[in-house]
DNA sequence: AATAATTTTAATCATTTGATTAAATATTTT
DNA sequence: AAAATATTTAATCAAATGATTAAAATTATT
């Protein structure tokens, strides 16, 4: 096995150790050891590719943070689609992801809440306004009068719904759910319902 | 001053830094001498009064908990209101109790994540569904025909809408908010619509 | 094959951290 | 006031943990 091939393998590795205890227990409570463990590798190998805990959380942060948002870029430059479509899109596109990985929004917000200033560079007001979501949204929006809603408070209620059910699972699991209906078929009927329930918040009833 | 008084301030005086402490950083991040120099006491006293950082976290987090649905009971319960009056008084009683703890939410279902168990008994199945409010929303979105909403998927949305811009505030700033508009406004403007926006879910347009 | 460079391992370090202890101080009871 | 009880303090412990080191093993280069 070539030297690089090696690298590429290790380094890879650890990474994806990292992502996985990082995101389950977050920063502080996740051990180098506990990485190591997952990784089945040794203990220094971690210092040796990464020089610290903390810049190994960074790399792994960053990277989470970028795949979670880097959907959100194609569907929101699309010119093709209308905003009903993006939203159902996007509705569909986050339940499926965030279905694969429950504990990345809770890891993320923690993250965030941390150290803000990782998400300068990656998203910005910029990105948003300058997007053709953005521009269609502020265009339905002014068409309902009465309702003087701010485009941003649409946007987090989209998030909001979307992300909720994943980091309130266990609350929701006691608090609401019987056996039958069990958390994914919830999911489900949220993908169906949630464009619909946002389409009307933007035209206003 | 005597005996038992003191008692009560020490160990209050503990207990109230552990809860700032604990909410801002979390459990594993939390040290016990961070909790002992805010109370501005002798670490040892942590073990005095409290057995252990564990004891005492339980101890926090499950006050902090019931401190946060204490108020939902009462809401929902109260058979002298109409549905969308709990609804308008529900949210204009969170976000202002969450403005002033806005890292109550995070700590919460950070806190629930880790240990599921700490719900039960506080709140459950029962305490939801033999509410008034229960009854109510039923019997609303039995009226609707078409849209097959589950009332646990509404309650998720009020409870979403709600909690989210708190746990994500540091996103919402960088991404959305220019200075003038700041979060307080963003929030005001909340208090009004989310009745709304939730009416017309439940009525289905 | 010999040498150089890289990667991996086992052992160990230094700090941090939750917890304890024994003595000192303060409070209550007699 | 004396004795008993409760509270507080300073010092210390033991375990956990992030990090380092020097040697061993592996891989690449000549």
């Amino acid at each position: 096995m070539s030297k690089k091939a090696k690298d590429i393998t290790t380094e890879e590795k650890i990474k994806e150790a990292a992502r996985k205890i990082f995101t389950s227990k977050g920063y502080a409570a996740a051990r180098t050891r506990d990485i190591a463990e997952e990784a089945g590798m040794n203990l220094a190998l971690l210092n040796y590719y990464f020089r610290s805990k903390e810049k190994l959380f960074e790399i792994v942060m960053i990277e989470n943070f970028m795949h979670f948002i880097s959907g959100i870029k194609t569907i929101m430059y699309n010119e093709e689609t209308s905003l009903k479509e993006k939203i159902q899109i996007l509705v569909s596109f986050y339940i499926d992801k965030l279905s694969a990985q429950p504990d990345l929004p809770l890891f993320i917000l923690n993250s965030v809440k941390a150290n803000p200033k990782v998400i300068k560079g990656i998203f910005n007001k910029q990105i948003l306004q300058k997007s053709y979501f953005f521009k269609q949204l502020q265009q339905e929006l002014s068409k309902n009068k009465n309702a003087t809603s701010n485009p941003i408070n649409i946007l987090i209620n989209i998030l909001s719904m979307i992300i909720f059910p994943f980091i309130g699972q266990p609350m929701i699991n006691e608090i609401g759910l019987s056996k039958k209906e069990d958390f994914n078929n919830l999911l489900q009927e949220r993908k169906k319902l949630l464009p619909i329930w946002i389409m009307q918040m933007i035209k206003g009833k």
